[in-house]
DNA sequence: TAGAGCCTGGACAACGTTGTCAACTCTGGG
DNA sequence: CCCAGAGTTGACAACGTTGTCCAGGCTCTA
């Protein structure tokens, strides 16, 4: 039980200086028993602790801070903090983060730039050490003076716009490539792209090897196979829908996140004839539908973790020009995507 | 772009003091334009502001908060950031906070009450305003300080050990008792049981639902159909298979969380003859198995936003008696549940 | 026993901000 | 022409900690 003194009134909390009284020596000597710090008696430090556990003592770490310039914390800045996508890449960063005795503060921008700006600011008034953003934002520039003043900062899974920094990626282009060779390899010719935003860069990189693959296979891409930024349920139900109408219906579709995915998923299971499907982005019980879901799998604990790594790396001092890293996908075959084409 | 002043070498940050001088104003005066305080004429403000862009200034949060005494900051301490059952719910709590213009701090407590512990002192040393906490202990004095100096503290999911808080959980005997009382109405006399470890309350309040439901329909329940501490993959494996075995095989299961739903989901689609299943905890996808996956669904970002909304109304100043909240579960009907008994 | 050196402890300034309060500059009315 | 009062502005202390530096007491040796 805690014994609460006169002084501690509710919302206000013993000091150094409180406990120094109580035991009766400086404020220094508290100091350097809460630090463990040598050169203290073990008789003075006794009683010390034993002022500090009288009082519930804490130490105030904003001072700490303010006093001694590092923060032990890192910023994230990601897309969503419930997307499951994200959700290991989070931890990752976390588990890193703890190994190095740093604190995480996180939020998510919601693809928002206004809120990515707001968070990342927010973030560096609070200087953290480091900073690892997610962008949602196509300008990063209003981060340069923070990097200039020493927040060591990692973009991960989209490159920084119009500045020069660290970031680790997946390999957008090749795993898209890969996806939609693999469809046109079990015989399809007309495939549907959904994609997310535009603006997005691997959204773009991932259209980027979907085309890449139809041509190096010297195919035509009719312009309504693809649909770039419908990214809402409703609408990735509507532009799917449309692909597989009309005349000339696709026989594949390759969903190009894992959101999309699951809408498709849904949309397909409704579908008169079978439908392959290719989605990036692997995703929990994806093996168990049936048939299971072929896709191109990202790694996003790996990317979290090379991530934080990086950035730990640079809090350490090693000055080192920006770096790209782009980590590999996996294709993950699960049946989706080995369906044959349906006679239309 | 921005100027680098001499002063501002790598990992130094210009201060109000530099700000001040640039504009050739008093420090003060920087502060009330930082702060949006009145009583600055426009052609001041515009100088300080021009001298603010210049140095690449940003106003130190942790000096400001020793000041201050506040933080506006919560932490959040959960189970796993990777959970897909916390994401909504750690969602939720920063939607709030960000209403509030708190930031978020967050960590797993990986079901370790030590790493817990360590978790909520190292926020409440970076004097968050406020804490909620997922307990993966079961002693929570330790927090006892922490209250007393004023740092509101919610508990969510399960309750606090050994002190008196605010907690807002979910109906889990309630919701345990529908799950298994429906699979009784669907005419099964022998169901299993797979719960969590037996020191979290959740898995203990959920088993004795089941057993209050078995007892109300006047069924005895066999020691081997209940399995509490099985929670990594193989063991649950393990467990069901067992149940699933032998002289007098259960036909349903009652599975105790989304990680075991899950496991289980998988054991089953290799079993022999169809059985009965019902989770606590719904799960993306659960519609889209064959057969859908009946569950007790928890509204995870609820939780979450309950309890953010009371801490913040504490944090307001409302004193008030520490509470339990409790929000009910809901029974989404979706196949697997509604299977009848296979002849063993 | 004196001097050197070590160990322990404390006084004080500094970190960057905000609250208090006083001083200064205007403006307009008497 | 002076003064009241309003509107700006800045000097200074304080927030709780840590780094620097010095004082005092001790042991050990010559």
């Amino acid at each position: 039980m805690v014994e609460i003194s006169p002084q501690q009134r509710y919302g206000t909390r013993p000091t150094m200086k409180d406990v120094a009284a109580r035991a009766g020596v400086g404020l220094k000597t508290v100091s350097r028993v809460v630090n463990g710090e040598a050169g203290v008696t073990p008789d003075t430090e006794r009683r010390v602790r034993d002022a500090i556990t009288a009082l519930g003592f804490r130490r105030n770490d904003s001072a700490r801070i303010l006093r001694k310039g590092r923060t032990a914390s890192i910023g994230l800045v990601l897309e969503d903090l419930a997307d499951p996508f994200y959700a290991p890449l989070n931890r990752a960063v976390e588990e890193v983060a703890r190994a190095h005795g740093a604190l995480l503060i996180n939020g998510s921008s919601a693809e928002d730039a206004e809120r990515e700006r707001e968070l990342a600011l927010a973030f560096c008034a609070r200087r953290v050490d480091g900073l690892i953003v997610i962008p949602a934002g196509s300008d990063h520039r209003y981060l340069e003076p923070e990097m200039a003043a020493g927040i060591a900062t990692v973009f991960v899974d989209r490159p920084a716009g119009l500045i020069d920094a660290d970031v680790v990626l997946s390999d957008s282009f090749g795993g898209a490539r890969e996806g939609v060779a693999h469809l046109l390899a079990h015989g399809h010719r007309r495939i549907g792209f959904l994609g997310d935003q535009p603006h997005i860069h691997t959204a773009t990189e991932r259209l980027r090897g979907y085309r890449a693959a139809m041509a190096e296979a010297g195919l035509p891409v009719d312009d309504a196979w693809v649909s770039l930024g419908a990214t809402a349920p409703e609408r990735v139900r509507w532009e799917a829908e449309r692909m597989l109408g009309g005349p000339r219906p696709v026989t594949a579709l390759f969903a190009g996140n894992n959101r999309v995915t699951v809408t498709v998923v849904r949309v397909l299971a409704r579908a008169e004839r079978p439908v392959a499907l290719v989605g990036f982005d692997d995703f929990e019980l994806a093996d168990l539908l049936s048939p299971g879901v072929t896709v191109v799998a990202q790694d996003a604990a790996r990317l979290g973790r090379t991530a934080a790594e990086r950035l730990f790396r640079r809090l350490d001092g090693v000055p080192e020009a920006p770096r790209r890293v782009q980590l590999p996908t996996r294709l993950v075959v699960r049946g989706s995507g080995e369906l044959p084409p349906a006679e239309s």
